[in-house]
DNA sequence: GTGTTATATTGATGTCTGTCGATGCGTGAC
DNA sequence: GTCACGCATCGACAGACATCAATATAACAC
């Protein structure tokens, strides 16, 4: 018996593809949830174009007001795709690796290898 | 000079992807929205795993009413992911080829090859 | 024709979401 | 200490969303 009580994210939509545990769907629809917002493509787009990004730097690229960037950073975080870290009066943002890669994964046959508990 | 005025959707969320176009930004982003519910998440699954389903199997398999199913449907046909067909009595419907893979690239490195107007 | 069955559509309702202005909090400069 | 700056949080508001009951539509059986 392993600790893992839900396989993170087989490939859901893909032909042959077994059919979802509730947990997995309720996951992955909460990633998905989380991109599900131009400003928020844009935001993940640019930090992995750049690797990490300071706060400022976003709020200057969008025309929004810096509470809602800060709120879209927030539901980014709180779904796991990114991650901060303060340095001094800036906070520098970066993807965090290979949960864009879970998401992408559950959409297309050629996926990585993924764990699954038993 | 090409006909597409928007390159469908390079990596987006990749080390070193380009600053991406605002349309490219907002196609992405409704496509994920369309993803964003658990219950979207499990027909997709169905439809990929079956190949072909009727919506009264899609009704019957979840536990929530009928215009709730077709209205969920109806959120995965304007998205472009799915499609119907009509036969008698019965809608079957099925996952359209290639558009869940093309969300997926965004996400992923080893994306299929992308045809990028110039 | 009538009646039944399978989906789609409409309208209502409660909840969630994106945006903003105002405010709070921590850091660095002075 | 005070002040300015960067960012997060709070409160409010308009618009969007998920769900349902009721109704409409379309096809088959009779």
């Amino acid at each position: 018996m392993r600790d893992l009580p839900v396989s993170p994210s087989p490939a859901c939509c893909v032909p042959g593809a077994p059919v979802l545990d509730v947990a997995v769907a309720e996951s992955l629809a909460a990633g998905f949830k989380a991109l599900a917002d131009p400003t928020r493509i844009a935001i993940v787009n640019r930090l992995a174009a750049l690797g990490e990004v300071c706060v400022c730097d976003i709020t200057d690229a969008f025309n929004l007001g810096q509470p809602t960037i800060s709120h879209h950073l927030k539901v980014l975080r709180d779904a796991g795709l990114v991650s901060a870290e303060k340095r001094g009066k800036w906070a520098y943002y970066r993807i965090v690796p290979g949960e864009l890669e879970r998401l992408g994964g559950a959409l297309r046959p050629d996926g990585l290898p993924v764990a699954v508990a038993v």
